[in-house]
DNA sequence: AGGAACACGTGACCC
DNA sequence: TGGGTCACGTGTTCC
C-alpha cells in the first residue's frame, strides 16, 4: 500500500507541486498540510540537485541536446528531499510545449487525487487504504444506502396515512389446504432466468408463493396470476441465484418453501 | 473526453492486454468480438492482440535485442482500428524483472478501472464521462442519500412516537419523500372487483402485497408482476369485499395492511 | 493550434 | 526478495 498509511488518512502526492501561475482555472487549494513527509516543498530547496540526483537514467534514450530542465516559471517543484516517488526527470527532449503537458497532467492528477481524497471523505470503513479498494467501497456503500433509503421510504409512505382504524377483519379461518392437485413446474430460461408455474387450490396461494420466494430470497421479474374456479395459476419468472444449478434445485428448494410457508401460517 | 464516450459509457483501456499467464486469478478470456471494444468490464477481458501494432516508434533507440512481446499466447488479434491511448512500448530495456513490473502495474490499472465501472454502475447522472466528474458526483451523491437517509429516519422516529396524528389523510403534499414510483392505486372494476396497483422499489414487494391481501382476506382472481430497473409494477385484479364501499375503503385498508406486512417481516 | 483526458512504462517505496 | 502501490513523464487521441 505506501505511504497512504500515512496519519492524513488521503493520499496526495507527495509533491503538492502546485504552483503553475498561469492555469487560468481556480487554484484555491489547499495543501492539506499533513505533518507527514513531503508536506513542504515550498520550493526553497535548490532545484538542481535533486534533478541531477538521478540524472543518469539507466535506459535512456538518445537525448536530444537541449534537454536542460523546465523552463517553467517556478523552477521549484523538485520536492527534494530525498522523498519522491515518480519516475525520473529522465531523458526527454523539452520542446518548450511538452513542458507544459507535463504540467498540465500533474494537475490532473492532483485533481483526480483530490476528487479521491473528497469521495474517501463521505464513506465509512474504508477497508484498505488503497485507491481500487476505495472505489470498491464507494460502490457498496452506495449501494447500501440506496436499499435503506427505498426501504425507508416505502415505509413512510405507508406509516403516512392510515386511520386508526384497526384492521378489522382479521383473524380469518386463513388456511386449511390441502394441497393434492398441486403442482410446482420449474424450467430454465436462458443461464439466469427460471420458470414456475404453480397451479393449485389452496386458498391465498398467491401470498404463499411470494412469501416462498422471499424465503428464497429470488428476485420476482415478472409474474402473472389467474384465480378460476377455485384453482389458482401462477406464472413467475425469477432470476437463477448461484446457489443453485438447475430447475431441479430450484423445485425441490421451492417445495420445501412452500411447506415452510404454509406451516407458518 | 475521449473514447468515454463509447458505447458501452465505461472506460477501459484499449487494450485488455492483460495475459499474464500464470497468476491465479480467472482468465476467462472471450475475444470481444463486438464491434467495439471492451464492452463490459466484468473482469472476464480479453487479452491478446495488439503491442507489436505500432512497433517503430518514432523517438526509437538502439532497442535491445530481445524485446520481443510478453508470452503472449495470441500474437494476433491486432485490435486493429487505429485506436489507442497509452504510449507505444517505447524503448526499453527489460530486465526480465521489469516486464513482471509492467504486467503488474497493468494489472493493476485494469483493476482501477474496473473498479471506476462497477462505481459508475450505482451513480446517476454522472455528468461528464470523465474520471474526476465520476469522483466528484459520486461524493456528492453519496451526501445526497446520507442527508435523505437522514430525513427519512428522524422522520419515521418521529410518525412513530405519536400513533394518531393523522396527518390529514391525503390530498396534500403529503410526504416530500413520496417519489413518483412509490404508489398504490386502487379503481373499481364492475360492482364487485377493484384493480390495485402497486410501484415500488421495496424489496420483494409481491410478498408483501400478497401477504396484505391475504390479510385482508381479498381473492386474488387476476396478478400481474414486472420488475424493471428496481421498481416493481404490480397489478392486481381483486373481489372487493362486501365490507368496503369504494376504491378509497380498500386502498386504505390496503395501505395499512402493508404496513402491518412490512413490520412483521 | 492547443487543451483535455487517458494509458503506458518506469523508478521508487513499502511490507 | 518480491509483490503491491504510487507518482511521474510521456505518447497519443479527440475536440
Amino acid at each position: 500500500m505506501d505511504n497512504l498509511l500515512s496519519p492524513s488518512s488521503c493520499f496526495l502526492p507527495p509533491s503538492p507541486s502546485s504552483q503553475y501561475s498561469t492555469v487560468g482555472t481556480q487554484v484555491i487549494e489547499f495543501v492539506p498540510l499533513l505533518h507527514e513527509q513531503w508536506l513542504f516543498d515550498d520550493g526553497t530547496m535548490s532545484q538542481n540537485e535533486d534533478r541531477e540526483l538521478w540524472a543518469p537514467m539507466g535506459s535512456t534514450l538518445p537525448r536530444s541536446p537541449e534537454l536542460s530542465e523546465l523552463p517553467s516559471g517556478v523552477p521549484a517543484t523538485p520536492l527534494s528531499n530525498g522523498k519522491r516517488r515518480g519516475r525520473k526527470p529522465g531523458p526527454r527532449s523539452d520542446s518548450r510545449q511538452t513542458v507544459g503537458h507535463v504540467q498540465a497532467e500533474r494537475q490532473r492528477r492532483d485533481k483526480l487525487n483530490r476528487r479521491f481524497c473528497d469521495l474517501r471523505a463521505v464513506v465509512p470503513n474504508v477497508s484498505r487504504m488503497d485507491k481500487a479498494s476505495l472505489l470498491a467501497d464507494a460502490a457498496t456503500y452506495i449501494g447500501e444506502l440506496r436499499t435503506r433509503v427505498a426501504h425507508l421510504e416505502d415505509e413512510a409512505n405507508k406509516t403516512l396515512e392510515k386511520g386508526a382504524a384497526a384492521a378489522a377483519s382479521r383473524g380469518g379461518p386463513a388456511s386449511k389446504f390441502l394441497q393434492v392437485d398441486e403442482t410446482v413446474d420449474v424450467r430454465m430460461v436462458g443461464r439466469d432466468g427460471a420458470a414456475v408455474r404453480v397451479t393449485t387450490t389452496a386458498n391465498h396461494a398467491p401470498a404463499q408463493l411470494m412469501g416462498a420466494l422471499r424465503s428464497l430470497e429470488l428476485q420476482v421479474q415478472h409474474a402473472c396470476v389467474s384465480h378460476v374456479q377455485g384453482v389458482t395459476l401462477q406464472d413467475v419468472l425469477v432470476d437463477m441465484p448461484a446457489s443453485m444449478q438447475d430447475a431441479d434445485d430450484l423445485r425441490s428448494a421451492l417445495l420445501q418453501a412452500l411447506q415452510e410457508q404454509q406451516d407458518s401460517a
